[in-house]
DNA sequence: CTGACCATGGTCAGACTGACCATAAAGAGG
DNA sequence: CCTCTTTATGGTCAGTCTGACCATGGTCAG
């Protein structure tokens, strides 16, 4: 920024932004808290109280305040909305910002939105708001407020697109996990099915991926042969990538 | 957003945004406009002409107009600065926002970071600011003004990502190109040599990639064999991708 | 004890990649 | 005119990776 003060509207003004030559926008974040949960993509809602959109469900967020970046306001809401206290090791990231001059009806808004991903996908209960938050399954959600159905559908083939080449499916787990779970993640979020086997083999032959817990296993709700307990490993990205099925 | 009015900074107003019971932002965007020119990359900087950061070189950018997107705003600046007439087809991305409170000494600015791919690379010659502006090789370049550099640094980033699973390189091409210049702009971009033929094999085994223009031969600069024109097919993404080699 | 279920290991053909070699067509320079 | 350099284009070949399988082993529900 900082280059185009002599085009800045509201007035010629050559000190530009100390005369505040432009307008004011209201700046919020918005959250796509995903979780994998119960065999399904799960994203965490709030109802609407009030108009617009009264009764229908839309993100959790809110302002980004004076001295706050926008990363911040994001965990900082991340934080009242889960209530979780340990939000320092989970993925946040920027997904991208939404500024349609109308997107919102009552004000011009930009909204910057991010995706959080969540491993363990505990009921919400914080203070505030959170008591009208809940899991939503992925599909068969009805339309959202505001533009926030177009937020969701970008966290949706941002996340699908970054299991291809990057651990981030570590993200959607608890601290050790079986390989069948981490397979249940990518099925859940490409809405595919893998071939375990296969799956195994590009996983266990990515060094760093995932590391083996050793000596521990974990019964898989009680069916079949114990699963052995996996780490997430010091690698971020995936080299070459796991991609999805062409079909 | 729309969810957190109750905890809207500025007071406690349950009639929240209608009282802006928030922070007014400066919103801008910044514009990484990147181009393969002379066997570089380069990138289109304007020169500061006062303080901060007098003298610097920064992205070109402004102000978000009261009714206008990001996106168009990225466009209207975009054809100030380079004087194109025609923007409508050359590829346009958002990159990410840049939110830290102090990443401009003088006042809070939240800035939408867009890069923009020009292929034939004019000599930028706009009306306003544009006289200053000036295409610049990427490497080799100083410390730009604010966080310019943390900018540009993500937009290569991007860019050299998408080339991998996207028909992107095509946007860096005029109209009909020649795999060499094709294979040129991945070289350029990424900083590594390519083989050829495995190149080429690789570019016209990918359907809709590009479609060869029946006929039609362009001798490059002179020098060896004559080229086949080439122009960009339909599609848009690489399947398999076209990895970095990964030295 | 048996079968269902899941984890794990292995095989095998086809696709893809990287490293080459070979040839063709043009200009540069003697 | 001939040769060298340069670039485009075509092909080979071995190693790797992938997808589609088959097989085995451990555990629990009947």
């Amino acid at each position: 920024m900082a280059t185009g003060e002599s085009r800045a509207p509201g007035g010629a003004a050559p000190e530009g932004y100390d005369k505040y030559a432009f307008e004011p926008f209201a700046v919020t974040v918005d959250l796509a808290v995903l979780t994998v949960r119960a065999g399904a993509l799960q994203v965490l809602l709030v109802e609407r109280g009030r108009e617009p959109y009264a009764g229908r469900w839309a993100l959790p967020g809110g302002f980004v305040l004076p001295r706050e970046s926008a990363e911040a306001a994001a965990r900082r809401e991340l934080a009242e909305e889960t209530g979780l206290s340990d939000i320092s090791g989970l993925h946040l990231e920027q997904l991208r910002t939404y500024s349609e001059p109308d997107r919102d009806p009552r004000m011009r808004i930009v909204s910057v939105a991010f995706a959080a991903l969540l491993p363990d996908a505990p009921e919400p209960h914080g203070g505030g708001d959170a008591a009208q938050a809940q899991w939503l399954r992925f599909n068969a959600l009805g339309p959202l407020a505001f533009d926030h159905d177009r937020i969701l559908a970008d966290a949706h083939e941002r996340v699908g697109a970054k299991l291809e080449y990057s651990c981030l499916a570590t993200s959607f787990c608890p601290p050790e996990f079986t390989l069948g779970e981490l397979q249940h993640v990518y099925e859940t979020v490409w809405g595919t099915a893998l071939d375990r086997p296969n799956f195994r083999r590009k996983v266990l032959a990515t060094p760093g991926f995932v590391e083996q817990v050793p000596g521990a296993a974990r019964l898989t709700g009680g069916r079949g042969k114990p699963a052995a307990l996996y780490r997430a490993g010091g690698a971020k990205v995936l080299h070459p990538p796991l991609l999805r099925p062409t079909s």
